[in-house]
DNA sequence: CAGATCCATAACCAAATGGCTATGGTTTCG
DNA sequence: CGAAACCATAGCCATTTGGTTATGGATCTG
């Protein structure tokens, strides 16, 4: 519960990662060569970083032959929504319609 | 604004510092000497931690005579709120999308 | 005034982090 | 089949990070 909400925070923190996740998120899903032309950086530390993203379930992946493809899974955005909504009251309003959402997609 | 988010995710990243902000969230402002007995770690390494949470604007201080006192800032977590939210409003339209689908293919 | 308390900063150190190259296992293609 | 492409893992290295002790300035207190 909070060892999740730290994977979601520690795999954040980083700007790479973070970027990532947003091409993922934006753009749909991609392949690991597909995301380290984006990155600008080797393929061997975007599939590290990939490890740290799955650590948080922030990615979800599907092997096809010899590419995997990669996609955002941002319902693991949710710890660090509920940490929020633990310790404050307010930016309630700004994040009851993502939770609405989260839940929504919550299988 | 994207280097503020960044500044707040690197914040909390760390399980002490948010240990620290949860505390004085809950329980109100209190003095370095306090943040230090309960953090369990040394008045230096408090200290630190207090910058860095400083920076990301997340707590603020107030001098009195010898002791400083800080107070949570939950506002400094707006910007990685609307970080999230970015992503949802994305999802929103995607789901908006699939529901127009699905309308159309039903029979 | 003299000592004690509170805090910030400096200097240092071990461990974690984020990058790289090298390598090897699959899978595709000529 | 042999070569090339895709990806994960391993090993290495520089930098960052989170802790420590040492120190000093400012403020209370006896």
């Amino acid at each position: 519960m909070t060892a999740e909400a730290d994977n979601v925070f520690k795999a954040l923190a980083d700007p790479t990662r973070r970027a990532i996740f947003e091409g993922l998120a934006r753009d749909g899903e991609q392949t690991v060569h597909a995301l380290t032309h984006h990155a600008g950086i080797s393929q061997p530390a975007v599939s590290k970083h990939l490890v740290i993203l799955k650590r948080a379930h922030l990615v979800g992946h599907r092997r096809q032959g010899r590419e995997t493809h990669y996609r955002a899974r941002p319902q693991a955005l949710a710890p660090i929504a509920d940490w929020m909504n633990l310790y404050s009251t307010f930016w309630q309003n700004r994040l009851d319609h993502l939770e609405d959402l989260l839940k929504r997609m919550d299988p």
